[in-house]
DNA sequence: CATGAATGAGACTTCATTCAT
DNA sequence: GATGAATGAAGTCTCATTCAT
């Protein structure tokens, strides 16, 4: 391994480092030692390679995101069904949040001091919302949905979901997806 | 005012300024010096009323929460149809959660090193989800709603009201509602 | 000892811990927990009575600087002349130096990275010429002087002076005064 | 360029860079970090020229001084009269010191923790002194100044005019001359 | 020669908490 | 009850210096 990588793989180990701290312990419950100490350097190093503890939260959000899966997910999916595409979005994105599993409650904890960080969060969940927003509202155009309010659906969609993993519940994504596609009232029933 | 109402108003004072400043700078954030100088007294006092900065996170989610809302909102509701019930109480809960607004950031960062709080806060939120869910029972019982899974449908509206307080969403209660009942699906439609 | 002149007293022992510390090591060489040790008291308490250790530096400047002697020496002298007053202010302003050592070095030491500090310091110096230079005007008024350039005389008597403290010369101020006055020329007698 | 010059010339730009960074920043302030970049190598190649930080700072002394220049003034002037010498003095004085500008500020600041450093300072500044000193003494064997104090001259006029440059007064080096050959007090002529 | 990753020591600062007054 | 001086532990961050590559 040449000097670029060792140095390229020692700050993908400092992420990994750092979100597993992060998730056990809260973005302000973690110390930098904590971090250092979990990827097996000094703290020193770490601001080789991080600005600050806080750089460290925002490139977390930037580099081990869902968004560039969310993004894939939905490409193609414009002329798919809803039907279709829901559930299997839902059941990979709850794969993608299990397997970055911290990363869900980092977004939930909205309680670093520093606004940078905040902003970062909020803008990072405001472009989730707009990618699927802009899926349903494809879907309505094609005449398979009736959504009022494309950006709530999504808005709640991707919150329940993410509630749910926080939480621990094992919802089952196509009770969810039915859920928001057939409500709940009695007297409906799918055509 | 006798010696004992002069204590309790000072609790009360003291709890107030805790829920302003944690929702402004996060629990971690907030020091018991902000604190206290948000009530107008001296970090020294504080620990007359309260053990520890813990101890004010708890007390707080244990006499401001709004639990008791919504118990108050659900007592007498089971023999009323969820197409009434629910968009009151969506409308009810937003304002608690407006009126208490802080709490809401309080619950969803759950970023505190202190396990004590971190338990006190997810017994809370379970409680909340369980009496939503006993009252959807009802009326499922009843021949309203054909809900499977009651425990999802309460944990989502109930996350989704949060989430839309937590983010400034202004969204309308009844077209949450509507769409928990009636699903977006284009062949659907009330009877 | 009440509260007040307690706190009072452990201010003025911080300052003066602070003036002997930075003059041993200077004031990037000084440590924080140098300061707190010569004063007797934890690094945690320095920050209880100053913002950090630059609003240490500027505290001293502000509170033991020998602004305060050079107003009062000056203050009834405008009408006496030069050759009487300046001895005596040379003699007084030496006397002050040597009490208070240190400032001389840490006035020197314009190396602190903070631009407070720099700030602080240039506006000090520039008022203590300001007061010498109004004292040689009403002398050239009064006739006594025929400086051109009063604040160059009171520029370079003031470094002059503050430079031979600082290199531990023991410079006789009659001299000193005898140079300004008379300068060095062999033709020049006093009348 | 041959390796020998290549090497001496890197030297150089270390030194240059040093120089800047010192005076932007404070011997103290200044980071190994911060030169190497103004140099625009790395900071590991620093230490294949200099032993230390403190080393720069040392060499920095010796190399780019202005005593090589004052010995040069001073060499061949003493026959010639103060009165022509001393301005041209002070002139070129101050067109080294502008030149080498911020060496100037860092003779001022001793504050640097390392005793080595501050002792070359010393030496260095007694030895300018010395210089002057023996021309004055020239000159008062040749009948043309009466001085009584010489060392008292020298650094009074040496300071003065680092002093002016230090806080960048613009002061006419004929006017400081004229300060010290003549004095201020009114009953004195030229001759 | 040259790089820059890595270290270790230590700097400044913050803060929950205690306690004499 | 009320104050705020005082502490001790810890936290974030900096930096001169070394060394494998």
């Amino acid at each position: 391994m040449g000097r670029r990588e060792q140095a390229e793989w020692r700050r993908e180990r400092l992420l990994d480092a750092a979100l597993d701290v992060f998730v056990e312990k809260g973005v302000d419950g973690a110390t930098v030692k904590d971090i250092a100490r979990a990827a097996g350097v000094t703290p020193g190093l770490l601001y080789h390679y991080f600005e600050s503890k806080d750089a460290l939260v925002v490139a977390l959000m930037r580099e081990r995101g869902f968004l560039a899966e969310l993004r894939r997910l939905l490409a193609a999916a414009a002329d798919r069904p809803a039907e279709t595409v829901l559930p299997e979005l839902v059941r990979n994105y709850r794969r993608v949040l299990a397997e970055n599993a911290g990363l869900v409650s980092l977004f939930f904890s909205a309680s670093s001091t520093n606004r940078h960080v905040r902003t970062a969060m909020q803008r990072f969940v405001a472009e989730g919302q707009r990618l699927l927003t802009d899926y349903l509202e494809a879907r309505v155009a094609a005449g398979e949905l009736r959504v009022h309010n494309t950006r709530l659906f999504a808005q709640t969609l991707l919150v329940a979901v993410a509630a749910s993993q926080l939480m621990g519940s094992d919802t089952d994504p196509d009770q969810l997806v039915h859920l928001f596609l057939n409500g709940a009232a009695a007297g409906q029933e799918k055509s």
